[in-house]
DNA sequence: AATTGAATAAACCGTTTCGGTCGATATTAT
DNA sequence: ATAATATCGACCGAAACGGTTTATTCAATT
């Protein structure tokens, strides 16, 4: 892995991305490191000198795309509850654009059954748990919400709406990306319009 | 294959089901008959027993979830280009009650690239062609659309959306399908209201 | 009751592919 | 020139592959 991190980031880039889009495809046991140095054109053994072995190259990806998702997410940070949901829509599109499988694998990783990283897996949900769920609500100005909408539920609601729209569609340019950010504010803002008492639209 | 025609329907379903959405997950190449025996509950054997061989598999599958798709789009047949859109949408979902994977089985056809089975789908493709594309316009009353429509495009338009949205969703029970017509209805409702002339809504 | 024939599972076979290693070579840095 | 690194093709034992054979069960027929 730290030879990995030597060699230029164009190529790391497009190692990583045959890689996790491998991998959401077909999971891990279906996955080989063939697959993934033929379609990065490299040897397999470059594989190996990179990351050592299989699963730690799985690990690898699991942590480093997590990291990427969370890194963007945490700079920014608003009390408005569809602002922040706002800026998370962005970060993961612009995610996209260098990394275009990166949702669909991480939504793989909770799909993953193969006993060889189950309990890598449960462990990393467990330290992310407290990450994304709990302190993705927190510090949000619930005054702004109707007395009887349940913000939670709001919250889910985006997520898995969000989440299915990106994973949905293939990225080819640049323009996409421009359109579906434009696209996805309209939906954040009609349930916005919805949700919020009138006073703070 | 004769073999397998001879086992309870029930059974069949079962094993054309694990088949079907076994090969549209992970490919010809990435689906072993234990995978799929496994998932049907019977050995390995019994595939074999049944289909000769995996390629034989394959290739009954993809005739058979064709012919129940176009067995069912045939029997009724309207001049109203909208109707026919309709009809062909509940075939497919009451299809999907039974067979749950046949339309993410017969799209994933349409990119499977291993050699084994390439020749034979090409073969497919091009027998059935005739059928699908040129056959489904055959017969439409087109003075209904407004002049400047073009019905091949609403056609793709429609052939597009509506398999995206009965691939995406998975189906649980038959309240679930009821929804979906529902939905679909509304939809196809709408294109047919801003493409006809207004004499005939 | 004995015989037959299909249904089924388990063990097995040769081959391919797997994750992973190794040694040789090309490339780069010193 | 030399040491260190990057890279690849060949290779390894093990596992999984598609497919076959064998053994057993079970129902129908005589």
């Amino acid at each position: 892995m730290n030879n990995f991190k030597r060699i230029p980031e164009e190529k790391q880039k497009i190692i990583i991305n045959s890689a996790i889009s491998a991998f959401a495809a077909n999971g891990y046991r279906k996955t080989s490191i063939n697959d993934i140095a033929l379609s990065a054109g490299i040897s397999k053994s470059m594989v190996f000198h990179y990351f050592g072995s299989k699963k730690a190259l799985y690990l690898f990806l699991l942590e480093h795309c997590s990291y990427l998702l969370s890194e963007g997410m945490s700079d920014t940070w608003s009390s408005d509850f569809f602002e922040r949901v706002k800026i998370a829509t962005d970060v993961k599109l612009s995610l996209m654009s260098t990394y275009p499988s990166i949702l669909l694998f991480l939504s793989s990783v909770y799909c993953e059954r193969d006993k060889k990283v189950k309990n890598e897996i449960k462990e990393f949900k467990l330290k992310n748990k407290t990450l994304s769920s709990q302190i993705a609500l927190k510090g949000i100005d619930d005054s702004k919400f109707k007395p009887d909408i349940d913000i939670n539920l709001v919250f889910k609601i985006l997520l898995y709406f969000t989440e299915g729209y990106l994973s949905k569609i293939p990225i080819k340019n640049n323009s996409d990306i421009r359109l579906m950010i434009n696209e996805l504010g309209e939906c954040i803002d009609l349930l916005k319009n919805n949700f919020y008492k009138e006073s703070f639209l």
